[in-house]
DNA sequence: ATCGTTGCAAAGCCTTTGCATTCAC
DNA sequence: GTGAATGCAAAGGCTTTGCAACGAT
């Protein structure tokens, strides 16, 4: 699924929520769900402050916090959290999708992978302590071996 | 290996370590020590002040802070942050040895599992990107059957 | 006009640190 | 006695919220 079919169906499903739950339409929202949809991945609020503010300098960071939420809400955005203390967004996974990360602790480059065979091994993990698996989060840190690490 | 024999090596670590680097001994220290070998596992820094304190009321939790962040130092102890905001320490790996974890999120259980071949995936995983992996986080979260979810 | 939204500033949480006092060696 | 360790309280980060002013419908 490209990029544009994501955020597309993104969109979609925000305006639904937004109709339903009687959310109203503003230039700062707008802006940030932009912002945030444009990139696409794993920023921090205050780089999606610094982003958003870039084209409306008006907005605050607690629109940003408050709209992230929103799309957290609206399943359209979700929080990770990768131990540095501060929340990340990322685009929501649809559907059946999912992904885990590769971090470079170096320049910190965000790579996602997914791999069916680790998925099924998990499960088998799971069912062995008896417990029902709900969702999981698998980081891989290291170094990127041709930008970060060439001569390493 | 079994936790007695972890604690005996954990312990044998720290004395090495302390000595090296002329740290001291006080009754605080080995309070809290005592207090997390003996449950040696994923404690927040305010649990084991709780803990603690049951057997030597005068700790505070400064002290606690202080006294894991030397352990962690000095190898026997590693911070994990489960995405919950605070850190939890637990008996450091030694060697070669590794695990991840299950959570319970309805009971907040624990448990420890390793697995051979979803280290090699990963590895696999990481190859296919070209980055050389230092650590990785996994964590499965779910339920426990037997005990939170025997009717779900 | 109504009620959701914004922005600021204040409050919360957890973690970290400065400093005077206490204690191990 | 000297320097490390303690405990308190204050300071830092990031997140969350109260509230008066603003704006969408």
């Amino acid at each position: 699924m490209s990029h544009e079919d994501r955020t597309a169906s993104a969109r979609k499903r925000l305006a639904e929520y937004m109709a339903r739950e009687g959310k109203r339409n503003t230039r700062q929202r707008d802006g940030i769900v932009n912002v945030f949809l444009d990139t696409g991945g794993h920023l921090t609020l205050n780089e999606l402050l610094a982003l958003a503010q870039k084209k409306d300098p008006g907005i605050g960071f607690a629109t940003v916090y408050r709209t992230m939420k929103m799309l957290a809400e609206a399943g359209v955005a979700d929080e990770r959290k990768f131990g540095e203390g501060q929340t990340r967004y990322e685009l929501s996974e649809l559907g059946d999708e999912h992904h885990d990360h590769l971090i470079c602790g170096r320049c910190g480059r965000i790579y996602e992978f997914e791999d069916e065979q680790i998925e099924q091994l998990q499960e088998a993990v799971a069912a062995r302590f008896g417990i029902r698996v709900t969702h999981h989060r698998h980081e891989i840190y290291g170094v990127c071996i041709p930008e970060c690490a060439p001569r390493d």
